[in-house]
DNA sequence: AACTGCTATAAAGTATTACAAATTATTCCG
DNA sequence: CGGAATAATTTGTAATACTTTATAGCAGTT
């Protein structure tokens, strides 16, 4: 449910296998790869589509490969962290707390400041999809659709600022969360709770009040946030 | 200047001319690619070298290879848009201001959020680089030296948050800035009329005051953004 | 006559293999 | 200690067979 991550080209299986294993530190960073031959045969696949795989993973800093020496893995520091696949696969192997705080804190910081763009620079047609999603909201019947309804409003207000940049951000930042976020809303029963927060975004979106957006945005995701930690704590508690 | 993108590998060098192509708009979204047999000979490279290459493209989300269909250039959405090299194949192809000005807004939100993390979670260790820098900025004998120490501190202060996601982010966005953060020092005579914006923020890492620190970085970067604003004006000017 | 659904075909990407070339760490010799 | 030979490993090319799937054509039904 995190990542229906599904693959059809046998390059594409590759990749996601060794990146996974790298990324989830099997492999550390300095050591080397097997021979290219070796590790095809290991894996079961032609050189062609290993070689393939490895400059997808070297074009998203994860490895280097150089002639003689070998393919070794490289130092976090030169990792594409925000490609969308490393962050999968580090959520898949770091269920670390930590990690989490970092997609959230990310996240605290895009959002409030993408609500005040969107409050300068929304058009009527942005404004209208931010609307649709406020109404969706409040239709909501059960979490599920809250949920959904949830992540349209804060994608429509992104595209608000017209800035892609920030959209590419966010939507790679959210789907890391993902899973998490669904967590947030407290109870099954209250799951409505941050309705009045969402408005309060909106009415400062619509009348172009751009600190007010600010300020009601980061009320919303800093609520989510403490959630999302007691959610985390909650399950640390119950591995332990 | 921008980047001195030097790849060895073939099939890197046929990414980037693909990439540039593409993102420059040559090759519109939703068109298809020549056939791998054709655009391989086109490009006097083999075919084996060519997909490699397609498949770092596709793994940027930049086109779309389906059997019998052909290879086609995804729509922009799906573009990996905080990738290094889709954002230099962004400047070099469009150095419309528009661009300049998301690049700078997304370093306006980073940059001071980043300050307030590094004055919560600094250890001695990062705050020593942080001095260090500012210490080469104040000791700059000409624009070259001191372009170099203010990259070293805002790189310091980055590192400080010990967030690695800001960290990626942050070089990237000031990776394509690049040149034009060179410019953004006002006359070679006062170069250094930022020193006091900068030690405001040191000081305030230093004593551990995470707004104090976010008020006086959103200063700096708003004053350097003004400066890239006229700077690029001037530029429009000059070319009309 | 028009629409629906199956089937055959060929076009395009996918995958494997084999071999030649380039690069460079290491070794060995002067 | 330095430079040249060597050997290991990736890089690049080419030829070939496999797999998928869009499309056209045919048949059958309404």
């Amino acid at each position: 449910m995190v990542k229906p991550v599904i693959v059809r080209n046998l390059h594409g299986q590759v990749v996601q296998e060794l990146g996974r294993l790298i990324v989830g530190g099997e492999i550390a960073p300095g050591e080397n790869l097997p021979r290219e031959e070796l590790l095809a045969e290991h894996m079961k696949v032609s050189r062609t589509a290993l070689r393939e795989a490895m400059k997808v993973l070297s074009a998203k800093g994860l490895i280097e490969s150089r002639q003689k020496t070998g393919t070794r893995v490289r130092d976090t520091i030169h990792w594409n962290q925000l490609d969308a696949d490393v962050l999968a696969w580090r959520c898949a192997s770091m269920p670390t707390d930590d990690f989490v705080e970092k997609l959230a804190e990310m996240r605290e910081i895009i959002e409030p400041a993408a609500a005040a763009a969107a409050a300068r620079r929304r058009d009527p047609e942005q404004l209208a999809r931010i609307e649709a999603a406020y109404a969706a909201m409040a239709a909501a019947n059960d979490r599920e659709e809250w949920s959904v309804a949830d992540l349209a409003f804060h994608e429509a207000v992104l595209h608000a600022t017209h800035n892609e940049l920030m959209i590419s951000l966010f939507s790679v930042v959210e789907t890391a969360l993902g899973s998490y976020l669904e967590l947030s809303a407290r109870k099954a029963s209250d799951f409505k709770y941050s309705l009045p927060h969402h408005k309060k975004v909106l009415d400062a979106i619509r009348r172009r009040q751009p600190e007010v957006a600010r300020e009601a945005m980061q009320k919303t995701v800093a609520d989510s946030r403490s959630n999302i930690r007691r959610h985390a704590k909650r399950r640390v508690a119950a591995k332990a």
